[in-house]
DNA sequence: ATGGTCGCGGAGCGA
């Protein structure tokens, strides 16, 4: 089962890579970020004739999620417990039954700049709550794929020019120790562990502005963390960097890991 | 140091 999550940056800007990305990466479920339309604005009946199951969760103009599945998408939830006044569209997450169960939890991390403020409390706040539901899907030992953008730079050589990034929300120690604190409850970063002793990459973003990419100016914020049953299942993991290339890109590109399920 | 690029929505914000 692959299992795959994009930052696509506007679902109607993006028709033409996403499609090109879904018919040559084949993945049995996509997670998407940044659709920036409500649920009535998602080509949901475009992709359930393609012979996709759909699922939305959209906000009017800016963030939004989303997951397309080849399989059945069971139990689906909407939004991040813990704050019942929180009306902003991050998170989507559903079981998909293959040869065995897989939870899939695709999230959009809030950016958090400026920081210090109120964005950046809100995105501290958000990955607190974030740590109390990892915990509860641990518990579950469902194999559990949390994937998305979590909007966070975990080490210095997760950036081309970490220097650019020390006063950047991404980047802040406490928003490493934030992400660490999830991590170390025992999931594990499915792209690092391929190149463990990386010593610049891979990335996973590259911005609109300054020739980012041109001069591969990148940042890894993509992740695809995996349980200790997910972790005993995976096959491959990778991120398809020439999506960055193609025509009309997203800022971000697609993150993926194969697992035996 | 500054400004640079996108998407959404139809000005300015978010990233």
């Amino acid at each position: 089962m692959k299992i795959a999550s994009f930052n696509i940056n506007g679902v109607r800007a993006r028709t033409h890579a996403l499609d090109a990305w879904l018919e040559d990466a084949q993945p049995d479920v996509a997670v998407l970020q940044e659709i920036k339309t409500q649920d009535e604005g998602f080509p949901t009946a475009f992709y359930e004739d393609k012979g996709w199951h759909v699922a939305v969760h959209g906000q009017k103009g800016f963030n939004g999620v989303a997951m397309l599945s080849r399989l059945p998408i069971e139990d689906l939830s909407l939004g991040l417990p813990g704050d019942d006044t929180d009306e902003q569209a991050r998170l989507i997450e559903a079981t998909v039954v293959g040869k065995t169960a897989v939870h899939v939890c695709g999230i959009y991390l809030p950016n958090g700049n400026p920081a210090p403020g109120p964005k950046y409390d809100y995105k501290l706040a958000w990955m607190e709550r974030l740590r109390l539901h990892a915990a509860a899907m641990l518990a579950y030992e469902v194999p559990t794929v949390l994937l998305g953008d979590f909007n966070v730079i975990p080490e210095p050589r997760d950036a081309a020019k970490p220097e650019n990034w020390v006063d950047d929300a991404l980047f802040l120690p406490q928003t490493r120790a934030a992400f660490r604190r999830i991590v170390n409850q025992g999931w594990t970063d499915a792209i690092r562990i391929r190149d463990p002793h990386a010593t610049r990459g891979p990335f996973t973003f590259w911005d609109y502005q300054r020739l980012s990419w041109e001069r591969d100016n990148g940042i890894r914020i993509d992740h695809l963390l995996l349980s200790a049953h997910a972790a005993d299942l995976m096959v491959d993991a990778g991120i398809d960097r020439a999506v960055r290339g193609g025509e009309k890109p997203s800022d971000h590109v697609p993150v993926w890991v194969e697992l035996d399920a």
